[in-house]
DNA sequence: TTTTTTCCTAGTTTATTAGTATGTTTTTGA
DNA sequence: TCAAAAACATACTAATAAACTAGGAAAAAA
């Protein structure tokens, strides 16, 4: 299932995140270093991020962003359908635009697109980042010298 | 969920080619004119699909194509998972490149994008062309003075 | 043997995503 | 109060993939 590299970048912030909750600030740059993600490029997810209330901050010397809500309380689906619009889209259905069809009436699939949706949904909407929390397994890679990490 | 239109065409084809199953061939300029697609992008695919084994065709005069197998026999899903990678990539997991990480072993989201496109599969898996003929519906539009019909 | 179709491949355009660049604003602490 | 450090904001560029277009070659029918 391909995402954007967005998606990815968002659900590893927040993520790691989730590690700080009620503890401490983290600033973007540590972020950023920590996975890999370019950090101008993250600064901007961030703030779409907290635009939408899932992340709060503070400016300046000692700030940086936090979860504004428990990890059990955000899904994946949250920020999926946030960052990657693709998966969600409300254009499940488009209207065919001229009709010199063999067969009049015939093209519908009205409905299946919906019945994919709510499929991933029910998927998404049920895993909390808390529940990633506790799936974390290490995966030791024999081919370099220290652990590779799957997301 | 956006599809690519690719898909969208794919799928419409093959739709149309439904109903003429076990009667005759149709050619790619007719389905194209009926369905609005650009005949020379809509060979492409139908060539694909042919490659694939969904459809056969003959060349030349009262040439055309013709699904290969009964539509109670193909699935949504082996178009899409055809044309549309997306969807159904295995690279479902990346490797995280460096490991700077705050805390190691922590990114792991391995299995949840299986879920997602095992419950994907489910849907699309189990409604076949024979399913989606049973469904069509015709859906009056007020806006046009005739039908408009949805995908 | 001409016409009509599928078949094949390469190139072009368009759209989207990913990323960079260049700041401004706010806050802290010296 | 001022300099540094962080978030905040926006515009631009690069990379990639999707959606076509172009121009034919091969095969089959009449």
């Amino acid at each position: 299932m391909k995402r954007t590299t967005r998606c990815d970048y968002a659900l590893r912030a927040v993520l790691e995140l989730s590690h700080y909750y009620n503890n401490k600030l983290v600033r973007v740059s540590d972020l950023s270093k920590a996975q890999g993600i370019p950090n101008k490029y993250l600064e901007q997810i961030m703030l779409q991020l907290k635009k939408a209330g899932y992340v709060e901050s503070r400016k300046g010397p000692s700030g940086g962003y936090a979860l504004a809500k428990p990890p059990d309380e955000i899904f994946l689906g949250d920020i999926i359908r946030l960052v990657d619009k693709r998966w969600f889209s409300l254009e499940h259905s488009e209207p065919l635009p001229q009709l010199k069809s063999l067969h009049e009436g015939r093209l519908h699939f009205f409905g299946v697109w919906a019945e994919v949706q709510e499929a991933i949904a029910r998927v998404l909407d049920t895993i909390s980042l808390q529940d990633i929390m506790k799936r974390e397994v290490k995966v030791r890679s024999r081919t370099n010298q220290g652990f590779i990490y799957y997301i």
